[in-house]
DNA sequence: TATTGTTATACTCTATAACTATA
DNA sequence: TATAGTTATAGAGTATAACAATA
């Protein structure tokens, strides 16, 4: 196979729809699977931390956390100093599927990772920060 | 950071965004580029080798093709034998494109890729093909 | 009866635009 | 004037369902 572009183009297309198709039966939109965890690693945010943090507008954000929300799994409180600031933080709810879904039992994804050898894993993690870093660019 | 799915799916979710909006911007969108590229590498298909090549529904590729179709992308002629199908291949605008996709000066994503070192280009091929593999798990 | 493709319709995710409230 | 958030609306991409034509 060519070494170009659209290799990698394929491979995400191929993931996106499987994780979107996972979705539809009952898991997180990707999304709201990225802002569970970042909530876990860092902590109550705001919606606009959330945005900025994950690369969309603040108002998509916004009907993200409503979603997430409404299952429970996040909840807002007023900003101790700003009026205008909503803190986002996860309820206990949020927490455990959290858990649940990084100890590989809860999600396809999380699942399929674990059957790869601890190699294939490495190149994996490394690739992701790759993206992540040329996502930005 | 932590090693577990939500990292990979933060950074595929930036980075599908990321095409996303450049497909906005007059580039293709994702399955239209692997598509493009796929009849490139493996000539005239129909649509129904598209669909299950990309894991999409046939009736999804139907529009895919019917978008490049209309960009003078690609043409249809009705297959030799079976009535029913359709073979797709490129045009010659569409060999052009695909061309100049790939010398890395059209797209973002290949320019970008093009600033990568030896060694994450070549992570990123690995991972991509990992990729693919567990998106058919 | 199975397969290819089309048409109609709906859903999810995210975007832009316009607004209110607070700083 | 700038920022946080909300509401309304639109678009892209893909799905399901129902159908026609061909095998």
């Amino acid at each position: 196979m060519e070494r170009d572009a659209a290799e990698l183009v394929q491979a995400i297309g191929l993931l996106l729809r499987r994780i979107r198709a996972a979705a539809a039966s009952h898991e997180l939109s990707l999304t709201e699977y990225a802002v569970l965890s970042r909530l876990d690693k860092q902590g109550p945010l705001t919606a606009a931390d959330l945005a900025r943090a994950e690369g969309v507008r603040p108002q998509s954000m916004g009907t993200t956390v409503a979603a997430l929300e409404e299952m429970r799994l996040v909840e807002r409180a007023p900003h101790a100093t700003d009026g205008r600031q909503m803190n986002i933080a996860l309820t206990a709810k949020g927490l455990s599927l959290r858990r649940a879904m990084k100890s590989a039992k809860h999600t396809w994804l999380a699942q399929a990772l674990a059957q790869l050898g601890r190699k294939e894993q490495e190149t994996l993690f490394a690739a992701g920060e790759i993206i992540a870093r040329l996502a930005r660019m």
